[in-house]
DNA sequence: CCCCATGGTGTTTTT
DNA sequence: CACCATGGGG
């Protein structure tokens, strides 16, 4: 291999020096992965034993990627490519749990333990709240969701929770005692049952390695190369963890871009690369700012959105890619034709790139549905990153639940699920009869059974499964089995799309050995992203924080307006508006040819009964001019005409007393049609993508209609997914 | 007392 | 759409 010829000097620098500390600062695109990946291979061909580099990545994505790509580079030498399949790599939260299990006993569980996701976390929660009588009725309270997040936030933060309050959540500060008690009834009642959160896989990591000194001495003699990826998200804990595993003399390298920094808001710390070379004393510190990834026109608008931030990064990237046109900035009337003009640039580019090198970006999961609908409608297959995952459906984690609890019957969130099936059993009977199993009520269970023969199936289920080996496979199929019937029963309308769903998960589960590997692996890294990765060409849908690390062809940007990005919850804080800035940095950087920016100007509201005016995001308008090419609906392709027609911007409501609502901060302009808008539903027939043809029966106003879909039923819909017929 | 259906409301980002 | 509060009914 010439390193020499294939790397820059920056690079092969990077790639050369093997042995102690190392701070590589990697610009966006500037070949930070092709440098870990020429590294890797460099350790091995100098004799390394491959099971001694430990790789820790953000995402399980990105490790894969890395391996990948080197596996593909060795492939020449012999034996390269196989032993680069004993190289560990993974997010920090996966290898905390492969550790913690391989030691459960040091670590303190005598039994089996289970990893919590966010959803059950805020299960368990609301139980303590329950159980502590907090909260009950106050509308100002907040929900259990609110609630778990402060509970992590100050984790990470390593804070307690009315610190959090006071730095970010002033308005709560009045319950901060309630919340405190709240916090601490959570973490005991973790304790009592075996339960983990996230955020416990790295503080027990952690302690662990640091009180068990045979162990880390252990991890640090095996782990003798250790490489960081996207360091600037690391929080205080990671940072910990690696110098504990790094050692005294410790070979590692951290890679990290502080302009990147788009995880503050769960205890991302910057400070933790500007503070590497202190913890490593000798650190050598690498620059890399050459990009090979975009076109200079790209890169002076981000490098423009930089210059702006509060806090100076000493970076500009440069290029030698002098091709490519402006960035274009476009302004649909409404985010209704934005979609459609979105849609209408995809089938454009398609023509250029392959649909796979096309991505559209936002901010938060929910502002890519209308466009999803319209993607729909004109054929364009698309497959979205960071929406609700495969394993947080509600039917996948229903049947993985009953594995929770055979693996775990202190798996409060498991038992919740299951028992939500049996009829006439609500949450407080739930409740009752885990606690009667945690404490061996047999009194109580045999009243409840004789009552409901559902419940007795059930408990002679898991008796039956709980004397089987431990297959997780197998066990599922039997669950399967025993649960498809209350499926159809919870889920009449797509019962079957569900059903495939639990054959997938099956199928997924035969590949492990472990049971308590599968569990883990469904909540931690989710498997069914690989499968979908695996899909023929389709157009990339992201939220801007899961498509970090990625680069497209051709980027396109939605929802580019105050409110939605920046976010509305981050225009209070500085620092939240920094970080916002960050993410629009890291978004507009993923493109390497063609840039688009969507700015809408009015948004659908239902507050204003119809639009309101948004204005264009902060960071556009503060932009020099000249850096983007800008473009008005009609010129972008005749749609102006969307503006009168059933898809208008305008959606039919009834005038009503809200349209004279007080004005939220977005309707400061005046609304544009100062007539009643009247445009009535018209009854009659119309389509909808999943429920066919339906009869229009009533118009409710603010946009919605009752249709009676034949199969289906009476539904309320929103006018603006019907089809009118003619 | 507790379950369940109903309606109204507000929606970030991830391991 | 998913959460919470509410009220009828068992």
């Amino acid at each position: 291999m010439d390193f020499e010829k294939e790397l820059n000097p920056a690079q092969l620098e990077a790639v050369m020096t093997t042995d102690g500390p190392v701070l590589v600062i990697a610009g966006a695109g500037s070949g930070k992965t092709r440098t870990i990946v020429y590294r890797l291979a460099r350790l091995v061909s100098l004799g390394v034993d491959p099971a001694s580099i430990l790789l820790l990545t953000f995402t399980r994505k990105a490790a894969q990627e890395m391996l990948h790509r080197a596996g593909y580079l060795l492939s020449a030498h012999p034996d390269g490519a196989q032993s680069l399949a004993a190289v560990s790599g993974g997010t920090f939260h996966a290898f905390a749990f492969s550790v913690l299990r391989r030691h459960s006993r040091a670590a303190g569980f005598e039994a089996g333990f289970t990893i919590m996701d966010r959803p059950d976390a805020e299960d368990v929660v609301a139980k303590v709240k329950d159980q502590l009588g907090l909260g009950k009725g106050d509308r100002s309270f907040p929900k259990k969701g609110t609630v778990c997040e402060l509970i992590s936030k100050a984790r990470n933060k390593e804070t307690d929770v009315p610190g959090v309050l006071q730095r970010e959540a002033y308005h709560l500060l009045p319950h901060a005692d309630d919340l405190a008690e709240i916090a601490t009834g959570y973490h005991d009642f973790k304790r009592a049952h075996g339960l983990l959160d996230y955020d416990d896989l790295l503080f027990m990591l952690e302690k662990l390695l640091r009180e068990n000194e045979e162990l880390r001495a252990f991890y640090q003699s095996q782990f003798r190369y250790l490489m960081v990826d996207e360091y600037q998200d690391t929080n205080l804990v990671q940072a910990r963890l690696t110098a504990l595993l790094a050692g005294e003399r410790g070979n590692i390298m951290a890679v990290g871009d502080d302009a990147q920094s788009i995880y503050a808001f769960r205890g991302a710390n910057v400070e933790n690369i500007l503070h590497f070379p202190r913890i490593f004393p000798g650190t050598k510190i690498i620059k890399l700012e050459r990009n090979y990834r975009s076109t200079q026109p790209i890169l002076s608008l981000t490098n423009a959105i930089l210059k702006n931030a509060g806090e100076k990064f000493d970076k500009t990237l440069f290029t030698e890619r002098q091709d490519g046109g402006l960035p274009e900035l476009v302004r649909p009337f409404s985010d209704m034709t934005q979609a459609k003009l979105a849609v209408a640039k995809v089938k454009e580019l398609a023509g250029r790139y392959p649909l796979h090198e096309i991505a559209v970006l936002f901010r938060a999961g929910y502002q890519s549905f209308s466009l999803e609908v319209e993607l729909n409608k004109a054929g364009v297959p698309f497959q979205k990153f960071g929406g609700q995952k495969f394993s947080e459906a509600a039917h996948i984690k229903d049947a993985v639940a009953y594995l929770r609890v055979l693996h775990n019957p202190g798996d409060l969130p498991g038992w919740l699920r299951i028992l939500a099936f049996v009829p006439k059993v609500g949450p407080k009977t739930a409740n009752l009869i885990f606690e009667a199993v945690q404490k061996g009520d047999h009194a109580y269970l045999d009243k409840q059974t004789g009552k409901s023969p559902a419940l007795l199936a059930l408990f002679n289920f898991l008796d039956a499964a709980r004397a089987m080996e431990k297959n997780p496979a197998q066990l599922l199929e039997r669950v399967v089995a025993f649960h498809a019937p209350l499926l159809m029963d919870k889920y009449p309308d797509d019962y079957p799309r569900r059903q495939t769903g639990l054959e997938q998960l099956v199928q997924i589960a035969a590949g492990y050995h472990s049971l308590e590997a599968f569990l883990a692996d469904m909540v931690i890294e989710d498997p069914e992203q690989d499968r979908k990765a695996a899909k023929e060409d389709h157009l990339v849908l992201s939220t801007v924080h899961s498509s970090k690390g990625l680069e497209w062809s051709a980027v396109l940007l939605i929802d580019l307006v105050d409110e939605r990005f920046p976010s509305r919850h981050a225009l209070s804080r500085a620092e939240d508006m920094e970080e916002e800035r960050r993410l629009l940095y890291v978004a507009c950087t993923r493109a390497r040819d063609h840039l688009s920016l969507f700015a809408p100007e009015t948004l659908y509201s239902r507050q204003n009964g119809g639009c309101a005016t948004a204005m264009q995001s902060v960071f556009l308008r503060e932009l020099p001019p000249g850096l983007s090419r800008e473009l008005r609906e009609s010129i972008a392709g005749g749609l102006s005409a969307a503006r009168s027609g059933p898809d208008s911007c305008f959606p039919s409501f009834a005038a009503s007393g809200r349209a004279n609502a007080s004005p939220g901060p977005l309707a400061a302009a005046p609304q544009p049609p100062s007539a009643p808008r009247t445009a009535p539903q018209k009854l009659g027939y119309c389509t909808h993508k999943v429920f066919g043809r339906g009869k229009i029966v009533a118009d409710l106003g603010g946009g919605k209609v009752k249709i009676n879909f034949p199969g289906f039923g009476l539904k309320v819909i929103l006018s603006d997914y019907i089809q009118m017929e003619e």
